[in-house]
DNA sequence: ACCTGAACACCGTTCAAGT
DNA sequence: ACCTGAACACCGTTCAAGT
């Protein structure tokens, strides 16, 4: 059973000590509680990653701190990501779990805007520069959460991966 | 539903016109049918790859043709993947599943190799940098299957991923 | 060897009925 | 307003019985 799907309503009414109807009162559907646990995920995210991005100091170091928040938030909790995630691209995701989401989306693309503008960035379309570092976190993530990658190194695997992406795995001379 | 749970045994075999018990002669549970699928599925994505590492040419060529051919069957069966990495980190997954999905890193691994053997990357760690390029692979097409990519530029968003992992986004000058 | 079909213990969802 | 509990249509799994 995968993470998801893993979560019975009834089995929540059980723990509660209600009956399994009562949840109907609260939730009009399973997937409308799943989108509310998303959403809170998407805040607090939202809440780590505000607080991992330091105004002040070089871009490289801003970018690492946000990248090993961002993974070590992610990793810490596969199932609530992948929940997240996979919500959010429901054809008929609420507008209030598009908003939390987009909030760390923008954060992430305002770190990199902040980049280009200093020089620390080479001039690129903004979009795909955030998209290539964003699919670089959520790669790492993937990796560790099916267990592809081992989580003992994994603030050295995401200072790596931000390093590779900022100056290149090809000799530089 | 997510991809994988949406998946019935009983549909299955209704679809195949026989009694819900006949699929367990051929296979004794449901991840056993999943598994051989994920089997396949590695078996394939091997073959993929196999064919689009050419053996001639640069390295940074031959890494994208790579990458390119990885990302379009990744986000090409979006279930099958899922199903392929959630099938693959079960504890108790088959020998046979595991040599299929080793036999897929190993040839990523060997790319990586050859790239250093011949000076284009930068002498590393080898698991590491096959883990960076791996993971970006993986980010990209966790990007796309989620739709927060859109898979118009697929191609080009993988080259432009690759380019930026070889020669980095900062300015070089 | 392979399939059938009833049985069991689970789901999510709906809905009349209670308080 | 909120909860209950039966009902319905689904699951996966098991197992005696058929061919």
């Amino acid at each position: 059973m995968s993470g998801v799907d893993g979560l019975s309503l009834r089995e929540l009414a059980r723990d509660a000590g209600v009956s399994h109807g009562a949840p109907r009162r609260h939730f009009k559907d399973k997937r409308a509680l799943l989108d509310a646990l998303a959403v809170e995920g998407f805040t607090r995210l939202d809440a780590v990653l505000a607080r991992a991005n330091g105004e002040g100091g070089r871009f490289a170091d801003r970018l690492s701190d946000v990248a090993i928040a961002y993974v070590r938030f992610a990793t810490g909790h596969p199932a609530l990501l992948e929940l997240m995630f996979s919500s959010k691209h429901e054809l008929d995701a609420s507008a209030e779990l598009k908003t939390a989401a987009n909030a760390c989306f923008a954060r992430l693309e305002d770190l990199v805007r902040s980049g280009q503008a200093s020089g620390e960035l080479a001039a690129a379309d903004l979009q795909q520069v955030g998209t290539i570092v964003f699919a670089s976190l959520q790669g790492i993530t993937a990796l560790v959460n099916t267990e592809m990658a081992g989580d003992a190194d994994l603030d050295a695997l995401t200072v790596s991966t931000v390093r590779a992406l900022l100056y290149g795995l090809a000799p530089r001379s």
